[in-house]
RNA sequence: GGGGCUGUAGCCCAACGGCAGAGGCAACUGACUUAAAAUCAGUGUAGUGUGGGUUCGAAUCCCACCAGCCCCA
């Protein structure tokens, strides 16, 4: 009898074993071809949730097995340190972020070790080091010294009270989440990275493969339309200039919309309108972007009292204010065609302003009549009222493909009252954060008013450990040591104290990992011609348009600048093909879904008490089964749907109950002795994202601890579709328990000496193998880890009969075992380790090939061909593996169920179907359909 | 509001446009057991969210709708 399998005596063992052997140690060697995987770095908000295992150890599996194909592989990990949650720990608990920080990277380190996953730690990097940010000031300033970064005005959310820039998700209903006082929508000075230059390029995705969803998100997220920039010139002799994609509408434009914020909204203004246009205003600072364009709120707005020209028809027309109008759009102002559009129409209506039809619908010889129209005509068909494009017809295609659009443009042109645009959804970056945990941004505001770039030689500006975080505003700005300094020329200056948004620090990781500790770079150029690009990124699809796109970016913007230059050099020297090999960061990407929190019924109580209003105060409350109800029961019955402290919401059908536990009731819960605690009552949860506050984390480390890391990973790779995700739930992991029991009650089994084995069985066992190489090989290259386990189960079932018909001989068993412990080697790298080191092999099976398929050695004997009538099955028969596509359609012509079908008539077609891959040849006969 | 994804057996999930089933959980039957658990040997029960369309053939492609999830603003 051996000894069972405990991965607790193992999985240390091999982890440190690794550590010490430099297992995953992966240094540049042009002899061997490389492969850069990454996959997205954590926020080290304290614990390792499931989810980073479930993102992290199937990336490792395919990781370790590129490294078993002979590739050179590179899988590092680091840290995205800097951002909110620290500085909120901070103010909350009076720890300094910079503490709060490290501390959780020291236990995540340990916590990421346990996965046993083929990280190399020489390479980690941590973005809230000096070490690190100093590099990601050194790109800020490469940018501001060529253009790409810049100061302009932008909307933020304010707080008056706290004094300082919130993000979005620190205003709730419109109040900071703090001090629940108001927080405006202010206008102030910001640094921007100028996306926009390199938004056609953002657009193609020729060179890379990454999902086509991804791609979608980004292109919308760019949003490219075409169209035209049309002038308008106002009575006071102003002009504004509008955005539009239909300016073949422009002789239907009876109104101009100007964003609340516009500048020239001031001066058009007229002083009868004054202090309504003042009181909008200031009502529209009370709204967020969310709310100001959201389709279902009422359109609201006022009238200027100005007016503008109309440039094609010389028609007065209004100049009114709308916060449907947005400022950091285009070009914050609109021509409004009510007749073509629905918001414009609305608004018309609303306001009785006029309508002019400009578009005869396509196949209609009827304009409809602005009067009695009850939605706007946004479609196809012939321009009227429209002047010298009348008659021109609008197909509906966008830009210049429609004639109408492209006529008017060239009518603007030729006039000089317009011009072509396109103009783009996509908005500069906006990296400026009045927070502290973040990195410095390296300029000074001279007292001329002027900015300027610090030199090399004093980067990085570091962050003052002694800042007052829980004062009002940012706590860099009310640091004097850190604001007072001197310019250049030692003129007294002020330090810059907006620090960068932490996705500039999220958008070089990849190239720190590279060389975390050099120090002359923000990498070594010999490590990147080596390395560049990534070759497989994997992370969660949320990062779709935010991450990915920066990232984007970045590297096109570094490829610009020269950064690349060195690495480009050596590249070419070592024979990289190098045309346009770092035009992109990712080669190829794969998104993993989200593993949710599990659905859970909350208990079943019975409350005893009484009502004080609509709270019912309860001194008694019970758990019971669900139809466990006392006949006459008086008081309030049902699930537990949430908790508060002592308040439970209690639901019964359509109806929640309110009910208030008194300190000293009784609480009574079956499966718990004596007086139950509040505490101890479950509370029903939805199946939806983990958090701590909703109570539905799951903590990786006890699963560890119960079932070992190898069952963990095995499990999360097994029990759920890796690009979907789903509600968490640990049903199926007893599964992956008796697979890992079996393989190593397998594996620690003694043929009996000179046992002859069982030909067939052997050679059953051999096919199985064989068919698996190729499962799961193919399920790793397409990322469907789940196929992978269940392919490896499959041959753990023909071991088990095979070996319980005694039908193995010890080179059977041997050449077998070999293969299957190679093919788990990515998945659950202890056991395969441990099992490779008994079975009497050379250390490491890290170090070992991926066996090789052979399709010979994989074929079955017979097969079965179905033979279908109008593509239904009617009759399966067995035939040999070599029967020729001629055989197979006379078999089943000569079949007893065709001939019934057909009854003597001829079929009308025969369809073929080869078997592809793992399935039967099909014969499909078509015969006329009754 | 915009965008994206997913609906297959009681459950988790498979299925190049080709017999709806690979794997697992649960369930059931049998063996072992005084009994149960564990273990072992067996057993497949849905016609693919709904309604149309394309096709010799649709879970798969197209359209509409329903439900759920995610992201962004």
């Amino acid at each position: 009898m051996t000894e069972k399998y405990n991965p607790r005596d193992i999985e240390t063992k091999w982890q440190e074993r690794w550590e010490n052997d430099k297992l995953y140690h992966s240094d540049v060697d042009w002899t061997r071809p490389k492969h850069y995987a990454v996959t997205m770095l954590p926020y080290p908000s304290g614990d390792l949730h499931i989810g980073h295992w479930f993102a992290m150890t199937p990336s490792d599996a395919r990781a370790r097995w590129m490294r078993m194909r002979g590739y050179n592989v590179m899988f590092p990990m680091g840290f995205d340190a800097f951002g909110l949650p620290a500085e909120q720990a901070a103010i909350s608990r009076g720890i300094h972020p910079w503490k709060w920080t490290y501390a959780n990277i020291e236990r995540m380190r340990i916590q990421l070790r346990s996965m046993g996953a083929m990280f190399d730690w020489r390479r980690e990097m941590v973005s809230s080091t000096p070490e690190y940010y100093k590099w990601t000031q050194w790109f800020f300033k490469k940018f501001y010294e060529n253009g790409l970064a810049y100061r302009a005005e932008a909307l933020v959310n304010w707080s008056d009270a706290l004094q300082t820039v919130l993000a979005n998700e620190q205003v709730i209903d419109g109040k900071d989440e703090r001090l629940g006082q108001p927080v405006i929508q202010k206008m102030m000075t910001q640094w921007f990275f100028r996306y926009t230059r390199y938004t056609e390029e953002l657009l193609k995705f020729d060179k890379i493969d990454w999902p086509e969803p991804i791609k979608i998100m980004q292109t919308n997220w760019i949003g490219r339309s075409e169209g035209a920039l049309v002038t308008f010139q106002t009575e006071t002799g102003d002009a504004i200039e509008v955005f539009t994609t239909r300016p073949d509408t422009l002789w239907g434009a009876t109104f101009m919309v100007l964003a609340p914020e516009h500048p020239l909204v001031e001066k058009i203004t007229t002083d009868e309108q004054r202090n309504t246009v003042n009181a909008y205003k200031a009502q529209t600072a009370k709204f967020t972007e969310i709310e100001r364009t959201s389709e279902d709120r009422e359109k609201t707005g006022i009238f200027t009292g100005g007016y503008a020209i109309n440039p094609v028809n010389k028609a007065r027309i209004p100049v009114w204010i709308a916060d449907y109008v947005m400022i950091t759009y285009g070009t914050g102002a609109i021509m409004a065609v009510p007749y073509g559009d629905q918001r414009d129409f609305d608004f018309a209506r609303k306001n009785h302003l006029p309508i002019i039809a400009v578009v005869r619908p396509e196949g209609s010889d009827e304009t409809p009549d602005p009067a009695t129209m009850t939605e706007a005509y946004a479609g196809a068909g012939m321009m009227v009222n429209s002047g010298v494009i009348n008659g021109i017809l609008h197909n509906g295609e966008k830009g210049r493909k429609s004639p109408a659009i492209s006529a008017a443009i060239d009518y603007l042109e030729k006039e000089g009252i317009g011009k072509e645009k396109i103009n783009y959804r996509l908005r500069d970056w906006l990296i400026s954060r009045q927070r502290y945990w973040g990195s410095p941004i390296p300029m000074i505001h001279k007292t001329d008013g002027t900015v300027e770039a610090l030199p090399d030689s004093e980067l990085p500006v570091t962050l003052p450990d002694d800042a007052d975080m829980k004062a009002k505003g940012n706590p860099l700005a009310n640091h004097a040591g850190f604001v007072n300094t001197k310019d250049a020329n030692g003129n007294p200056a002020r330090r810059e104290t907006d620090t960068m948004d932490t996705f500039m620090c999220s958008s070089w990781y990849f190239l720190r990992y590279l060389s975390a500790h050099y120090d002359s770079a923000p990498f070594d150029p010999e490590e990147a011609a080596y390395w560049l690009p990534i070759d497989v990124y994997t992370g969660g699809a949320e990062h779709a348009t935010m991450h990915l796109l920066y990232a984007r970016w970045f590297v096109k913007a570094l490829r610009d600048l020269g950064i690349f230059d060195e690495t480009i050099e050596i590249m070419r020297d070592n024979g990289r093909d190098v045309n346009g090999i770092l035009d992109e960061p990712m080669l190829l990407l794969r998104n993993q879904g989200q593993v949710l929190g599990a659905e859970r019924q909350g208990d079943f109580v019975l409350c005893s008490g009484n009502f004080q209003g609509e709270k019912f105060f309860a001194n008694r409350v019970e758990v019971i089964e669900w139809n466990a109800v006392p006949a006459g029961f008086q008081g309030v019955v049902g699930e537990i749907m949430g908790r508060t402290e002592n308040i439970l919401r209690v639901g019964s059908g359509s109806t929640t109950t309110l009910v208030e536990i008194q300190p000293n009731a009784e609480i009574i819960i079956p499966s718990i002795e004596g007086n139950g605690n509040v505490n101890q009552l479950k509370h029903h949860l939805e199946i939806q994202r983990m958090s701590k506050s909703k109570g539905n984390v799951v903590n990786p480390d006890e699963l560890v601890n119960a079932y070992g890391a190898d069952t963990v990973r095995a499990y999360l790779m097994f029990g759920f579709d890796w690009q979907k995700g789903g509600p968490w739930s640990d049903e199926q992991i007893i599964g992956v328990v008796r697979w890992l029991n079996d393989v190593w009650e397998i594996v620690n089994t003694s043929i009996p000496k000179g046992n002859a084995g069982n030909a067939k069985i052997e050679r059953q066992v051999e096919r199985r193998i064989h068919q698996s190489i190729e499962k799961v090989s193919n399920g790793l290259e397409k990322f469907s880890f789940n196929t992978c386990i269940a392919g490896l189960m499959e041959v753990r079932n023909e071991l088990k009969a095979a070996l319980r018909a005694n039908g193995l001989s010890q080179k059977a068993f041997d050449t077998a075992v070999n293969a299957y412990l190679r093919l788990m080697a990515p998945f659950t790298p202890h056991i395969a380790e441990e099992l490779w080191y008994r079975a009497g092999y050379v250390y490491s099976i890290h170090k070992q090939e991926w066996p090789v398929y052979d399709a010979e050695l994989a074929k079955e004997d017979t097969v079965s061909l179905v033979i279908m009538v109008n593509g239904k099955p009617r009759e399966t028969i067995s035939i040999p593996a070599e029967t020729t596509q001629a055989e197979a359609e006379a078999l089943a012509l000569a079949s007893d169920s065709i001939k019934r079908a057909l009854n003597g008539t001829a079929p009308q077609r025969i369809v073929y179907i080869a078997g592809k891959k793992g399935q039967e040849p099909k014969v499909n006969i078509v015969i006329p359909q009754a």
